[in-house]
DNA sequence: CATCAGGGCCCTG
DNA sequence: CAGGGCCCTGAT
């Protein structure tokens, strides 16, 4: 087969909602690392399925936090009619929810006794992620029971086999399959991936999405319960998986419904100061300080902690909960 | 060498 | 609703 090149070039400029912060909805430093993107301060890269096709992407900042504007260019193996530059730009536009308005969250940030000097570093980012439901959802079951090495493997490996290779602006990154590419592959043939038991998880959600069982679109347009309602009713999702795609793949933020063990830790720690609080009590005060936004402001003060670890900071009570 | 828990979820009793 | 089993790995 010949090597796809994706070397034409089509180019257009957004202007997101302002206040904007690029590095702060580009970046989020506490995910795990995956060839699926690429940063550097002000520039970010992915390989997007929309519709039928896959895309390189470069998105550029070219604005400031109160006039935002980011330049993307799409770079592709033939010629593309209007129409899918469009859809390219729509699905960006979501994914980062780059039209958001978060006026009244930055009101409330501004008055919080904490973490107001957070808020305000991180102003104008938005609860994103480069990828669709589906493939946020083959993410979250490899997250899932695993450690992040672990994680790592089981991912490269995936996309190794599946994956789709977009060499493009000198760098190679990859999509994920889509869910009827999952069709003819068996079980059997997942498990020699080393994924474990998520083969069958993998298996089921593929075909749920070939068979219409669930519709991205719908989803997209539901209130917070029912989304995560209609999320839970899939075979390997479960309340954890289901938080992990509400935000940011559905944009729901309202109140948090479950912590993870590790998070509980984390949280025990920069909120309390402590080495173990209850979850319970965790989501009760968070939910009761933050209510709708906690979900956005917990992140917030997350990946602040995971940016000064990235820039060098030792934190000595995070490395060992972060286990490569 | 064996045992165990892990950035969950399903299934059973 | 509590608890065992699941795939694999690295830690002990």
């Amino acid at each position: 087969m010949k090597p796809l090149v994706y070397a034409r070039k089509s180019s257009f400029v957004i202007e997101p909602s302002a206040p904007f912060h690029f590095d702060g909805t580009f970046h989020k430093p506490s995910r795990f690392p995956a060839p699926l993107d690429a940063w550097d301060p002000g520039k970010f890269w992915t390989a997007m399925r929309v519709g039928a096709s896959v895309y390189g992407l470069r998105i550029t900042n070219s604005g400031v936090a109160s006039r935002p504007k980011i330049r993307v260019d799409v770079f592709h193996n033939r010629k593309l009619a209007a129409s899918e530059l469009k859809a390219v730009r729509a699905e960006i536009s979501w994914r980062f929810d780059l039209e958001t308005d978060l006026s009244e969250f930055n009101r409330a940030a501004r008055a919080d006794r904490r973490f107001a000097p957070i808020f305000r570093r991180w102003r104008g980012s938005r609860s994103a992620i480069a990828l669709s439901l589906y493939e946020l959802m083959i993410v979250s079951i490899v997250l899932q029971n695993a450690t992040v090495r672990r994680t790592v493997q089981m991912m490269n490996a995936l996309l190794e086999a599946f994956g789709t290779r977009i060499p493009f602006d000198s760098r190679t990154l990859y999509a994920i399959w889509r869910p009827r590419d999952m069709r003819d592959v068996s079980e059997h043939e997942l498990r020699a991936l080393k994924v474990g038991y998520r083969a069958r998880f993998i298996k089921r959600l593929s075909d749920d999405f070939v068979a219409g069982t669930v519709d991205e679109t719908a989803i997209r347009s539901m209130d917070l319960e029912s989304a995560r309602r209609e999320l839970m009713k899939l075979y390997g999702v479960g309340p954890e998986t289901a938080q992990i795609l509400l935000y940011p793949a559905c944009h729901r933020c309202g109140p948090m419904h479950h912590i993870a063990p590790w998070q509980q830790k984390i949280y025990s720690r920069i909120f309390y100061g402590r080495r173990l609080i209850p979850a319970t009590k965790i989501l009760a005060d968070l939910n009761r300080r933050y209510g709708m936004w906690s979900t956005l402001a917990v992140s917030y003060v997350w990946e602040d902690l995971f940016w000064w670890r990235k820039r060098g900071e030792q934190i000595v009570w995070l490395e060992p909960e972060i286990r490569l």
